[in-house]
RNA sequence: AAAGCAGGAGGAACAGUCGCGCUUUAAAUGAAUAUUUAAAGUGAGGAAAGUCCGAGCUCCCCAGAAUCGAGGCGCCCGGUAACACCGGGGCGGAGUGAUCCGACGGACAGUGCCACAGAAACUAUACCGCCCGCUUUGGCGGGUAAGGGUGAAAUCGUGGUGUAAGAGACCACGGCUGGCGACAGUAAUGCCGUCAGCGGGUAAACCCCGCCUGGAGCAAGGUCAAAUAGGGGAAGAGGGGCUGAUUCGUCCCGUUAUUAUUCCCGGGUGGACCGCUGGAGCCGGUGGGUAAUCACCGGUCGAGAUAAAUGACUGUUGGUCGCCUUCGGCGAUGCACAGAACUCGGCUUAUAAUUCUGCUUUCAAU
RNA sequence: GGCGGUAUCGUCUAGUGGUUAGGACAGGUGGUUCUCAGCCAUCAAGCCGGGGUUCGAUCCCCCGUACCGCUA
């Protein structure tokens, strides 16, 4: 059990290439406080990115941390493995955890029965 | 007690579980850089913010001495690595007061500007008025700047002498500016005496005087270096097939300044590493100083990320709000402003509850 | 992260300390027309916010806010 929950930083996509592909040709799926955009690779990498608009420094960090938070979890009810970008709007400012984490692995659920 | 002034503190705490970054140690894998796992340690602020000043550090121009230009600063003394910051003092202004505020050199170096109104806005002048003369009784000429009026600002104020009427024209008292001298003070300055004078304002208008400043910024700068394009230099006669295989043999292609091929240099993209955190550091004590702060002694090490680590959950306590209301109980709320990005010293701006110390004014009581 | 710049009616813009803050487009009203367009007349609407200097600030200075560039 101790090792399925973890997310290394290994695993966050990084590379401004990489990013830009998946953003681009990756398919999208709108969920209820952010989108999600899955393309299928050998190996599961996630990033969370936000835009200055959605607000201050203070709640860009900290929506980032509870999405991360959300990945982590519910990383495990994933049964394929792919690239994961995760993109919240707006809304998603001054939501509890519990919320984003069930937007989070209904987004999972669908990502299993749809592709 | 009420109202207020000044300076602070505070920035929820503890325990547990699951995670993330960094450091160290150990184990496994591996030729190695490393990767993975485990354990231990450690992990946002008073403003980390704005990027407004001052420095360190790095590169560039260059060798910062002077001049010119541009920009900044501007009462005095002290503090500091430095500052536009800080402390003390002076002067001016606001307030009953505690206290607060001040870009606070020069307008006699020169230039510009001062709308409207007003006679006149800066060197000349007179609208009403006052006085004298003349008069055709409508005014005209001259004198005057007291009074009225305009304006943000109008030639020092009051009283008198004087006069046709008046005026610093003269006198007394007072105010202001500058020079000189005495005293107090390190000084700014204050105060007294004396002499000269009393026609503005504006320098956050140009400017003058004194002082300071080379430019850019850690995405600085340096090291390594896949790939790709092209560049320079050197070597250079061979390369491929047939054969189990080397020599050999045979076939095809290329061949002497070239080309194929190889190597080196250079280049530097993706990327990696250094810069990268121990410093004008923090805490305590003693001494000097009104203080800012300095000296000495002792202790201490407290983030280092790079699509960028500090999060989630649970419990207890503390706030805050609401309800029941006697102690108290129940419920709600994760609870101000806000997130390190090379590092310091300041300034400015944003900040919820809560709370401490000193002082002022008014009222009341003793 | 660092370094610069801009802000004027709804939109695009003039405006070097005293302006009724000017113009164009858009908008409203009226007229012209059978109606619309066009044309004519007319109206409304603005200096990003807060302080300071000045008699007086869109303009000069300071603080903040928003937006836009440059930089590997």
């Amino acid at each position: 059990m101790a090792g399925k929950n973890r997310l290394p930083r290994s695993l966050s996509l990084k590379s401004r290439v990489e990013i830009a592909g998946l953003l681009k040709e990756g398919r999208r799926f709108p969920g209820n406080y952010f989108t999600l955009v899955w393309m299928p690779a050998e190996e599961f990498k996630y990033g969370v990115f936000l835009s200055k608009q959605t607000g201050s420094a203070v709640e860009r960090n900290r929506l980032k941390r509870l999405f991360r938070e959300a990945v982590r979890l519910n990383r495990s009810h994933l049964d394929k493995t792919g690239k994961l970008a995760l993109l919240p709007g707006k809304q998603a400012n001054n939501k509890e955890f519990n919320e984003i984490n069930a937007d989070v692995g209904r987004m999972f659920e669908r990502l299993n029965r749809e592709t």
